[in-house]
DNA sequence: CCCTACTTGCCTATCAGTAGATAGGTGATT
DNA sequence: AATCACCTATCTACTGATAGGCAAGTAGGG
């Protein structure tokens, strides 16, 4: 009973690693690049050991989805109490920016441009995760507005849309130029227009 | 000689309807969606007709850019004497309006969120196109903004970076809410921001 | 303390399906 | 005769997925 807690973190290891891996190769190049065998040979194991965590390749993409929205969920969190809606769009943008910095882009582009070809439990998932953001966006917007520190320009929910859209596209748009700090320049436009 | 341009048009038929049929696909779900087997599928013929056709998959994908390419060429010379950049900015939108109603996303979105997963040729002839469409965009601002049509907010290069950004992100977030008319809150803001 | 029953986490081996790609043949057009 | 546009047939590689086995650990009864 005392040790019970300490000790108690066996299994869940290779689980954790399966996603942590998945998920470099889905900002690096989407849902469809990698494989079960991929996964195993880089964790050591096999495509079937993969499979024992995750019977198939939508319910691991399900798992990726739910881990980003738990990450927002934590994160949002820690941004209950905060009084600046500048500084929390900031911080949330920073995201944004260390992975254009790294090459990668967001989830929502990566599993967004394959949207058609995902599975239909697998797109929900991906409804609900961008829903959760766009909900959370304008209610920041809003404060913001009434605060004075977002411009006041157009609809709150189109405002919303266009954050979302810009650093989505950013992130996939600044890899192509091959310039790591590409994002940057949409990140300074963004803010520009955005901040009061 | 005189029937010879009346009937002359028996192959590249089937090689334009390769391209067309491709470019679907690859709106719809992106570049590794599709395979040589369902191209030759739709259009009643063999994989291997289509290898004729397009030697390798690589080979194919940037037919499709250069088509792009072309294509924006085409449409950029019949803005060459516009008056107003507005309405040039305004028309170039509708492209990705057409795109975005009918659930499509742009081929930069396409290709960009499997960038990592291309050949080299293909992310040289991706990268081309979209620093074709970031001149353009750059002298067009430029111009509106001395003409008093466009926002002198922020450097133009920024400006111009931007709203690359939130057209492809636009098109990729809007189809996922399942609103064909999503994309219109974004095109909505883009003009708030942009035009004085 | 030990035997049994069960679970966990991984393995080997294998499946059917599909990918891109090629060799070589056929019939029509030039 | 040569070229074009397509064909049949086939190859190797890889995909997601499953069946069945096996060692290590856990739980409970005697």
């Amino acid at each position: 009973m005392l040790g019970a807690m300490i000790a108690s973190k066996p299994s869940t290891d290779t689980r954790k690693a399966i996603l942590k891996r998945a998920e470099r190769y889905l900002q690096d190049a989407g849902f469809s690049s990698f494989s079960f065998r991929h996964l195993a040979a880089d964790l050591g194991i096999k495509s079937a050991s993969v499979h024992y965590h995750f019977p198939s390749k939508e319910a691991l993409g399900i798992a990726l989805l739910q881990r980003y929205q738990e990450s927002f969920e934590r994160w949002a969190e820690t941004r209950q109490e905060s009084l600046s809606v500048k500084s929390d769009l900031l911080d949330w943008f920073k995201y944004y920016q260390r992975l254009a910095r790294s090459g990668d882009i967001c989830p929502g582009g990566a599993f967004g441009a394959e949207y058609s070809a995902l599975p239909e439990p697998l797109r929900d998932e991906l409804a609900r995760l961008e829903d959760r953001m766009r909900t959370w966006l304008r209610t920041k917007l809003k404060t913001g507005r009434k605060l004075g520190e977002i411009r006041a320009e157009g609809k709150v929910e189109d405002q919303a849309e266009l954050v979302l859209a810009t650093l989505q596209g950013g992130t996939q748009v600044a890899r192509v130029t091959g310039n790591p700090k590409a994002f940057d320049g949409v990140l300074q436009q963004l803010k520009v227009v955005l901040f009061a």
